[in-house]
RNA sequence: GGCGCAUUCGUCUAGUGGUUAGGACACAAGGUUCUCAACUUUGGAACAGGGGUUCAAUUCCCCUAUGCGCUACCA
């Protein structure tokens, strides 16, 4: 048998970063046995369900590469089979019409309702119209009073599965309510249609998160009550906010959604491998890993049973994410293979207004070459536009404090660039080396330091303080460009 | 409240009945350098607490603490 899993998200958001690792380990798991990644969109919360949630949570798998299969299943398309299945149970008497009155509340309400019934201790069982014979229940419902339907479950025993993660689960019938399947406006309810769609779509492993792993109990109820075969459950540990709480929106804001990551120029590649070490590790002390290996060696029994936490700082924007998501970001930027990097590259030059074709033609080479350069010291895409304008473009900024620190502290700089810029243009070839000795001979007559110059001039060809070595620089830039911005004054009117 | 799950450096984690408890990120210091990264060297930093079992426990068991989850006619 194939093995077939499913990512199910609810689509009341964008795709939050724990779903997107759920996502991703079904999706490893999934082209590790060789077996089918399904998607279906849990959609029955009519009130909190968008359109445009499903269509960013989409984009989420879309941007993170992983690719589902077979047609997308909407939970809601499904709601008339729920409710025959859930009609089934009650015809068979393991389901009964509860005509207990709807009580209305709030979400807040709820919460405190949990908590204060929980504390009356009572009996799972005690339901008058559980036990209502069927005459009576059907003639009850003749007449039109509305109902719940509930499941029937067992007043005495005990449920039990294998987790996969969590090892073996056993839950007794008296702390399982006899839980609704079909609400009274014959709305089907989670439970029920997880259940009926993951048989439905013939799932062989629910891989979900750790939440959801009490609640369990429950669907192995409704899948025994049905005779039909269980799947086979590993919950995930949840991922949380550095004080160990839950990490959500609300609270977090953007830092706790994948379109955020992309957006700031995050590289995919790199925030999955990120993602995967959150709750998962090979056992060994390699990090960085290719989708390949990912696949290769991801397994259900090296997840770990304890939560994660998602470490960052909000008030520092130099760790506004994950230290190590960012780390990783800059490895595979700067270690990446540059003909997969130079797509991504050209995306956001594109997106800055910063691209030109000639940098697939004509000047692909020096492209190629100077996106290869400044990468060294980039965290993320956006920094291609931003420190790496002036290789793209002649308008670019100059950093304030940096002119103050290598240009206008040593005035004689205002002469010496432009002096440079007209003994460059007698450079015969215009590379590193020849370079190096003119500049080094420039500096002992002017009777100064090599640093001095360069930094000089690192601001007026880039407008910043810091960069690549100066040399490739003038390299990379040409003689024209390096020329032209060392007799710039624009800098030194600022 | 009940039930469940968990607990190794600040964070992600490796690991074993006998280890100097390993790595990564972050942090600090040095080296390198035209700057900043990268790179490199070094450093600080952990088995929640208490009982057992055992020659030996971070590892197995129990209790406590703490955290998290679930407990809806939400998903």
């Amino acid at each position: 048998m194939t093995t077939r899993v499913r990512f199910a998200p609810s689509p009341t958001g964008y795709l939050h970063i724990g779903s997107a690792r759920t996502a991703l380990f079904n999706y490893l798991f999934a082209r590790h046995s060789g077996g089918k990644f399904l998607l279906r969109i849990e959609d029955t919360d009519l009130q909190r369900s968008t359109e445009e949630s499903t269509r960013s949570i989409l984009d989420g798998l879309k941007w993170l590469e992983l690719e589902h299969d077979e047609n997308i299943v909407y939970q809601s398309d499904n709601a008339d089979k729920h409710r025959e299945v859930a009609l089934k149970l009650l015809n068979e008497g393991k389901a009964y019409r509860d005509f207990t009155p709807k009580e209305e509340r709030s979400d807040k309400d709820v919460k405190e309702a949990i908590v204060e019934r929980a504390r009356e201790q009572k009996d799972m069982r005690d339901n008058s119209f559980r036990d209502l014979s069927k005459e009576e229940s059907d003639a009850k419902a003749d007449v039109g009073e509305p109902f719940a339907i509930r499941l029937k479950v067992a007043a005495s025993g005990k449920t039990n599965f294998e987790d996969a993660v969590y090892g073996l689960q056993e839950r007794d019938y008296s702390e399982i309510e006899d839980l609704v399947l079909l609400r009274s406006d014959s709305h089907p309810l989670y439970n029920l249609a997880v259940v009926c769609d993951d048989i439905e779509m013939r799932i062989t492993h629910v891989i979900r998160g750790q939440d959801h792993l009490t609640n369990t109990h429950k669907q192995v109820l409704i899948y025994e009550a049905l005779g039909a075969e269980k799947p086979i459950f590993g919950h995930l540990p949840l991922i949380l906010a550095p004080n160990r709480g839950k990490l959500s929106k609300r609270k977090h804001g953007e830092v706790v959604s994948m379109t955020t990551y992309r957006d700031h120029g995050f590289v995919a590649a790199a925030f999955r491998n990120f993602l995967v070490l959150l709750g998962w590790s090979a056992g060994e002390e390699q990090e960085i890993y290719s989708i390949d290996e990912l696949i290769e060696k991801f397994s259900l029994d090296h997840i770990h049973k304890n939560n994660a936490v998602f470490n960052f700082q909000e008030n520092d924007p130099r760790h506004w994410t994950d230290d190590k998501a960012l780390w990783m970001n800059a490895e595979y930027i700067r270690t990446m293979f540059l003909e997969d990097l130079i797509p991504l590259v050209k995306a956001e030059l594109k997106s800055a207004k910063l691209w030109r074709d000639e940098y697939e033609d004509e000047d692909k080479i020096h492209f190629e070459k100077t996106v290869d350069l400044i990468r060294e010291r980039f965290f993320t895409l956006k920094d291609f536009s931003s420190q790496g304008r002036a290789f793209f473009s002649e308008d670019f900024d100059f950093d304030p404090t940096a002119i103050a620190k290598n240009l206008k502290k040593f005035p004689d700089l205002q002469t010496w660039l432009p002096e440079l810029a007209d003994r460059l243009e007698t450079v015969e070839d215009f590379t590193h080396d020849n370079l190096e000795a003119v500049i080094k001979k420039f500096t002992e007559e002017r009777q100064t330091k090599f640093g001095v110059i360069m930094n000089g001039a690192r601001m007026l060809l880039t407008g910043q303080a810091v960069g690549a070595s100066m040399l490739t620089v003038f390299e990379t830039l040409g003689r024209e460009k390096s020329i032209l911005r060392l007799r710039s004054q624009i800098a030194w009117n600022q």
